[in-house]
DNA sequence: ATATGTTTTAAACTATCGTATGAAACAACT
DNA sequence: AGTTGTTTCATACGATAGTTTAAAACATAT
């Protein structure tokens, strides 16, 4: 058998026992927290053996931020899918609007969805409080790689920028779309019906008008 | 010595063993959380044995909740305190103005101090995600006699108010309060430099033009 | 000083935690 | 069949959790 090869006939489900260990663990982290939660009560709900836990991930820490992990891949190509969209569109010179509201709407997309939002929102507001995954994981695999292809397209959408002081822009952007996170979650965990479901579109748009407005004055400060 | 006597001559501190058990856990649990925290932590920061947790408190879990029933009986007297203060002042005819704004400062006077604020917002962002503290606690200590005594005020401000959806008026209006609550929550959790301080102040005076306009429309809508 | 009630202490208790182990079960190939 | 490499399993390990216990230390009153 191969090295990375995957049984067939496992005995709980038809998903392999990776990716049930990695959902019952999401489910139960998201619900109880890491100290909350123990490896009997994941490989329960995964049902498998409790050595699969160290045996597939190598510890209840791996496993979490395994958890993480698919999370934050899954973040990263949604945007860098996105931007090559868009670029692609455009034929290689796509409007700045267009390119700052593509990004922004998939920068969101976890958080459109209803459904599984809730999970994910509760396994942020924790990992805020209490930073168990550790900072370079989340560098490498999102920031990295998404900060440079915005730079790319930022460039392509505006030659006039200064290359210098991009990075400064690309970071304002994403502190405005993480405060909207932010005041979603915030929104999510209160329990009070009298606010209104906060409008992400909206949100979308302040965003696009605003930064694309920051962004031209800034290059043309830069370039006059 | 008498059932409630206090020894004197105590090892760590100069205060009684009780205040420095809770003062210790306020903060780990602040820091650590809940299952994060042990009682020997608890103990060993407070300096004293750690059959003291069970001894004074009865297990860990109480001395949670008067971790928590200490701020929430700060709560009510402040908030009582505010509105007993505004009847005395307008000879118990309050300005319908008056009686929000300073129940909106008493209601908001825990997040204004910044040195003391982020251990309580930590602990509170902890409960808003795992809810340990009985919902009765809450309910008793501090919503009921809250709740009547702002009914009682709002009636003199207000005497046109229909006593059947008073209630309303008053969830209501807290709810705007909590609202702010969540969002300054969220800004000092918030990492990011970008954002600057919340204003508390422009928050109240926001609520209490808008409560009043629509207490007032309310009332008028009733009477008529 | 003796007696009484309270507080503090060190130690032990049971339960559960995350992890490690070695044998059994299994699938794929020679 | 027999061999090989992978996966599953029951079980055990050491550490630590919250709680309990009983004796020692202490303060106060008779």
């Amino acid at each position: 058998m191969s090295i990375s090869g995957q049984k067939q006939g496992n005995s709980g489900s038809d998903k392999p026992v990776q990716d049930r260990l990695l959902d019952a663990a999401e489910q139960l982290f998201s619900d109880h927290g890491f100290e909350g939660t123990s490896v009997r009560d994941i490989a329960s709900a995964a049902g498998c053996n409790i050595a699969a836990v160290n045996y597939y991930f190598g510890g209840k820490d791996k496993l979490y931020t395994e958890v993480w992990r698919r999370h934050l891949v899954q973040m990263r190509d949604a945007r860098l899918h996105a931007i090559e969209q868009v670029m692609s569109e455009s034929g290689g010179k796509p409007a700045l609007e267009d390119l700052l509201r593509s990004f922004a709407n998939a920068f969101l997309g976890p958080f459109r969805d209803e459904s599984r939002s809730r999970r994910f929102m509760n396994l942020m507001a924790r990992e805020m409080i209490d930073q168990r995954v550790p900072v370079n994981m989340f560098i490498d695999e999102v920031v990295k790689p998404t900060m440079s292809a915005v730079r790319g397209a930022l460039l392509r959408a505006c030659p006039g920028l200064d290359e210098s002081k991009i990075w400064l822009l690309i970071v304002f952007l994403a502190g405005q779309l993480m405060h909207v996170v932010h005041v979603k979650t915030m929104f999510e965990q209160s329990e009070i019906a009298e606010i209104p479901a906060f409008d992400l579109n909206e949100a979308v748009d302040h965003i696009v008008k605003f930064s694309a407005a920051g962004i031209r004055a800034y290059a043309n400060g830069e370039t006059k």
